[in-house]
DNA sequence: TTTTTAATGCGTTACTATGACACAATATTA
DNA sequence: TAATATTGTGTCATAGTAACGCATTAAAAA
């Protein structure tokens, strides 16, 4: 525990936009600063000898129990305003506990990544700096420390672009999941209704499902088959791409 | 002239992938470092106040002559082992001169950023550790100085990628330009034929070129008209993106 | 137990986009 | 003036998409 700024790469930090699917609706894993109180994005520092790809998965680890994310860059953010006055240093101050303090009193540019789990798996953990770690309707968040606000919105962007020419769904639903579950995650997602006969049509044609002899019963309704991913095709398709376009 | 660590960020570099287009050939601007001969990217550092992609600006203006460049992001390259023997050290000892010797033996995350430039508006210049700025076919790059062969790759993944999407040409051709020009532009970066007239219905389509009353004359054969692109919708084209998707 | 309800499974039709290809027009060169 | 290679324009069969209909069924209400 505690923490030694001679441990990480100095100017960077990460800050990680987790996306979970839960109850139909889009939710994002927020921290509450022990001091300010504000919420914030879970995120870190690179250490010496990591990747950044490495660090987040450590951040990751920490923050959700989960191993073998799916985790992606989207974007650096590196206006010299943004971190200026980091909060941080504030509760670091506030604390009376003062690891590095000239440390983190310098500019950072933060790269932010995000990632897809699995709502029922995540086991939200706090980190040194923060009381509390809560999974936030993504129309629910309101204001967040430093430019965190802007983060999630180029995050939200991604995954809407991302879904536009790759398979979306395997590391937000559970293992065997029903079409209607599939398609309110891609609603969700778009912002926006699709048609319940086209949307099976198209999502089948990918070729990336495998329907089970099950159905799911306990709604009030007619049971829906369940599906899994042919986790083969799933990958060909992220690496393709679902559309030729020329 | 000269350089003064104190004056950029700690840690972070910034690598340009700057791509032209000329005798329907994709170009990649590359320098000739000083002392150890290889071929690198233009690269830089960012500023204390500066934004990266303001850093990418700058080193785009100093490298090409150039301002207002279409510029981008597309990934950072943070393998702790792909700077450990920075050339520009070995350069430097080579040099005599030492400017801060201890802050270029650090290890660096590089911002990849790739540009798309009229070629025939650059004029190449080569920086501090260079000695040449030399446009190089994008299919006759040799070895590159670090890891710089996989960040062109990945830039141009990249913009293979965007063209998918998103238009492109704006920025790599001359205002007017013929239809088989653009035609040339679009299967170089895709690396394959299109069929010459549903190419054209297509990119028609899109509704964000302007056709001109005049011909390219001179060619052998027949004279082609001249088109420009109709900035508005070339950039609502560019928000939007051409396909709907979903 | 039967009926009602609302969501799901499966299908049709009209329309649009795409790939493959044909033929006429024309600026230069021979 | 004719030959040549390239461009301008158009057709047709097919695949993909949007919009919508109707039968089926699990659970809840009667």
């Amino acid at each position: 525990m505690g923490f030694n700024a001679r441990d990480y790469l100095e100017s960077v930090s990460l800050d990680c936009v987790i996306f979970g699917f839960h109850n139909n609706q889009l939710k994002v894993l927020l921290l509450k600063m022990k001091y300010t109180h504000e919420w914030a994005l879970p995120g870190g520092f690179v250490k010496l000898n990591e990747t950044v790809e490495e660090a987040a998965a450590r951040v990751l680890r920490e923050r959700t129990s989960l191993g073998d994310i799916f985790l992606k860059q989207f974007r650096v953010f590196s206006d010299p305003e943004r971190s200026k006055i980091n909060p941080a240093v504030k509760d670091l101050i506030e604390s009376g506990d003062h690891p590095d303090m000239e440390w983190f009193e310098k500019r950072f540019i933060s790269i932010g990544m995000y990632a897809l789990v699995d709502f029922t798996k995540v086991i939200p953990v706090p980190d040194y700096f923060s009381e509390e770690a809560v999974w936030k309707n993504i129309d629910e968040i309101g204001s967040l420390m430093l430019d965190h606000n802007l983060i999630v919105q180029k995050a939200l962007n991604t995954l809407r672009l991302q879904i536009s020419y790759q398979p979306i769904g395997y590391n937000l639903l559970s293992e065997k999941f029903t079409m209607p579950e599939l398609q309110t995650l891609y609603e969700t997602i778009l912002g926006k209704k699709l048609d319940r006969r086209n949307f099976q049509r198209k999502i089948l044609s990918f070729d990336i499902l495998t329907k089970l002899p099950e159905t799911k019963k306990g709604g009030a309704h007619k049971a829906p088959f369940l599906y899994e991913f042919n986790l083969e095709n799933y990958k060909k398709a992220l690496e393709n791409g679902l559309y030729g376009g020329w």
